[in-house]
DNA sequence: CTTAGATGTTAGAACGTACTAATTCGTTTC
DNA sequence: GAAACGAATTAGTACGTTCTAACATCTAAG
């Protein structure tokens, strides 16, 4: 059996390799604020568990067991997420918390509720894909807003980060997922973006928050 | 901070107190299936905490603190198992373990949420009443079916254990909360209580399921 | 190629939560 | 009132999860 903790091990393991390519005990260290020789061991675990490759000094990896385990760990944060926001009112900026809370529970015909509620959903709140039963994933192709040019017609389809700083920002300005923008500029000197949206709002956005824009085109 | 562990030791001191007044360590081990000793040392820890009074070899009481505490976490349980059944289309019988493992949730907002979307309900699906957002109970005064007398019309208003076998025996009868019945019998041999209720359906309840649904005059 | 600094690992300790074995206390019965 | 039995307690152990301190390895800069 897999503990609570042990779960999260695996979260963080998957969320870094899925972003950075490959994992390290420093960047899993920073990543769940827990001291390095806790995470060395821990990953010694989890080897014996069959869940991570763990060779000294050598980067982590994930088994396909671990793999499989951290996607289906994923999917009940995202459903949880989903239901939070659809059936119980909460806003996009308040349901990390009580999700990291709830991807723990012990059921699986709890999820399964909520998944054929929700209408079996593919995305969550912040426009991540929510893992199938089976642990897989099918990435979203989206590009961030810094990358697109002047005269750019987008949808505003995720968030790269789910930073409720950001997330908060985002409602303040009526930014929420599937808003039509069209790019006006992209200034040289600091990467910031200019937009139109909605009833003809126009914004400027910080390079940093631009970045953790995903849109496509329309 | 209270863990996780520790409310369940205050849960079940409250139980075990409501139940039947007083409460010794030797209950509690039998009650979370927990060894003596192990339950000795977390009274001593939960009186250090003010929450337990506790004398070496004297009955174990809960301190108003810790019947605070204890009560909402029953709340958190039973507005869980309400929404459970009422939003979530779980049958009575389904909800107790998933809700043993929500009450724990570290999220003021998230219970009100559920209060707010049930109505403020004041008693879960059993029946048991729910304490309000202080802590405070308003215990139920119905009587168990074996104390009627035949001729009696009665209403099914709560039971008085959770049993998951109970609960699915009457499920199957159509035994449903609010059901009215009229007492036919009463054995003198087994204390057997014969009853008829809905569609003129007729049926003799062991004096051990009848000592289990409590009832009001109707 | 050597070395400084970052990263990784080992060793040892602490705390929470559980256990078994052994001892003490309290009560009931002769 | 002493024996016997159940309940309560103490002592010592184990395991999961965390830490700090010390040591080892890797890598990048000179």
């Amino acid at each position: 059996m897999i503990s609570h903790t042990e779960e999260n091990y695996l979260k963080a393991l998957f969320a870094i390799t899925w972003q950075k390519g490959s994992a390290s005990v420093n960047e899993i260290s920073k990543h769940l604020d827990i001291k390095m020789p806790t995470v060395n061991s821990m990953m010694k675990r989890l080897a014996e568990k069959g869940l991570v490759k763990y060779e000294s000094y050598k980067p982590l990896r994930l088994t396909e067991a671990g793999k499989k385990q951290a996607a289906l760990i994923i999917r009940k944060h995202r459903l949880t997420e989903m239901y939070l926001v659809e059936k119980m009112g909460f806003g996009w900026a308040d349901v990390h918390a009580i999700a990291e809370q709830i991807e723990h529970i012990q059921s699986e015909a709890f999820f399964q509720k909520m998944d054929e509620q929700l209408g079996f959903p593919t995305v969550d709140p912040h426009g991540s894909p929510i893992p199938d039963s089976e642990g897989n994933f099918v990435p979203n192709s989206y590009l961030p807003l810094t990358s697109c040019e002047p005269g750019d017609t987008v949808q505003f389809m995720a968030v790269q980060s789910s930073s409720e700083d950001l997330l908060r920002f985002l409602s303040s300005k009526k930014l929420s997922l599937g808003t039509k923008m069209d790019v006006l500029a992209i200034e040289k000197f600091d990467h910031s973006v200019s937009i139109r949206y909605g009833k003809q709002e126009t914004l400027t956005l910080s390079c940093l928050v631009a970045q953790n824009l995903l849109v496509k085109p329309s």
